[in-house]
DNA sequence: TAAAGTAGTATTTACTATATACTATTGAAA
DNA sequence: TTTCAATAGTATATAGTAAATACTACTTTA
């Protein structure tokens, strides 16, 4: 028997959707809530308005709009950048920090099933997304460790791309310029 | 290492904010989509607004607001039931079940891989899901077919709670009342 | 230095989403 | 059998997402 693509779609938007019933709990909504996350999790590179709007798929319109709910409630703060007069980069502050530490609903599911469990799915939903960004031609957003670009030095490490020296920790951090060699790619159902 | 479940969380809601930003080229906005979705494959005791609102996590209002912004699209139709002067149940339009036809970002990509990977994703997704509903105290919603009150007869099928016969092809469609017995649950990461 | 491109935003329109308050109907208990 | 609580659906107010469009300001390149 095929498996039933459409109750796998179903699946999908049914996780989605009780998760996003129960953000409605905070202060925040869905959309904001995410827009908060990426932003705590992003490096300094990669925390203006087009870049929210590419790993969210939303256009740039609707990306900087809700990040100006999130500057109004006081859980991030806009830095003009000294480089580029056009750009914008925000900045999670102590209170927005704060707000992510709070545990949502599908990382308490997964807390009480199996470490063994949580692996697997993870690793599964990281073939499906990665397979369904290249299929739409989407940029694939990275931990700055992982990318073809990161370059350990005696010291700590160094981007290869945008000839910058990382500072500690920030190897951890999702950055925008993610990129991977085809060879390192895992092959969906290998 | 113990896995990152906020990682986990973050692939679940990028997967599916990438489904909807397919949903938009369509004339519906994902939440229209996967209401209309639901009503065509809910059986004839499902189809109220409240059944809407249960499936998808939402407040009875919202789902009746979308169900009416659906029926300006000519994509369902209000049926007023004889029996409770209180209920309406809708009913998929020729149209809407047309629409529904189209083939969505996450089942495109599915196709795209493997058989056995499919299965088992699907597999996983139904483990957390459900354990998500239980932790919620949420009713699961589930195909007729393998409910504890589905009874084959002679000729067809027949549900022992509503005491209802069951009409052809009815058995595969999804209830509100679905209900299991505790023995047929799979527990997560057995 | 002019033209093309990029980054961000304001605005309009449509609609989701909650909360609250309401009507109509049903069911159960006094 | 009446009353009263519960249920089903909806209207409304408020906040904010989302796309589309059109715009400003700045940067790159030709």
């Amino acid at each position: 028997m095929t498996p039933d693509l459409t109750h796998t779609r179903d699946l999908v938007d049914s996780l989605f959707r009780l998760s996003a019933a129960g953000d409605w709990a905070e202060a925040l909504n869905p959309t904001q809530r995410m827009a908060l996350a990426y932003l705590a999790r992003a490096n300094r590179f990669s925390r203006c308005p087009s870049h929210v709007a590419e790993y969210m798929a939303l256009t740039r319109g609707t990306a900087s709009q809700t990040l100006k709910a999130l500057v109004r409630k006081n859980l991030i703060c806009a830095q003009r950048s000294p480089v580029d007069g056009r750009s914008i980069s925000y900045k999670v502050t102590e209170q927005g920090a704060l707000m992510m530490r709070r545990i949502t609903v599908v990382e308490q599911v997964l807390q009480t099933m199996d470490t063994d469990f949580v692996r697997t799915f993870n690793a599964q939903l990281e073939i499906v997304l990665r397979q369904a960004l290249l299929l739409y031609g989407k940029k694939p957003f990275g931990p700055c460790r992982s990318c073809q670009y990161h370059e350990k030095t005696g010291s700590g490490a160094h981007c290869g791309l945008l000839n910058e020296p990382l500072q500690a920790g920030e190897d951890q951090q999702i950055c925008q310029e993610f990129a991977q060699e085809a060879s390192d790619i895992k092959v969906a159902g290998a």
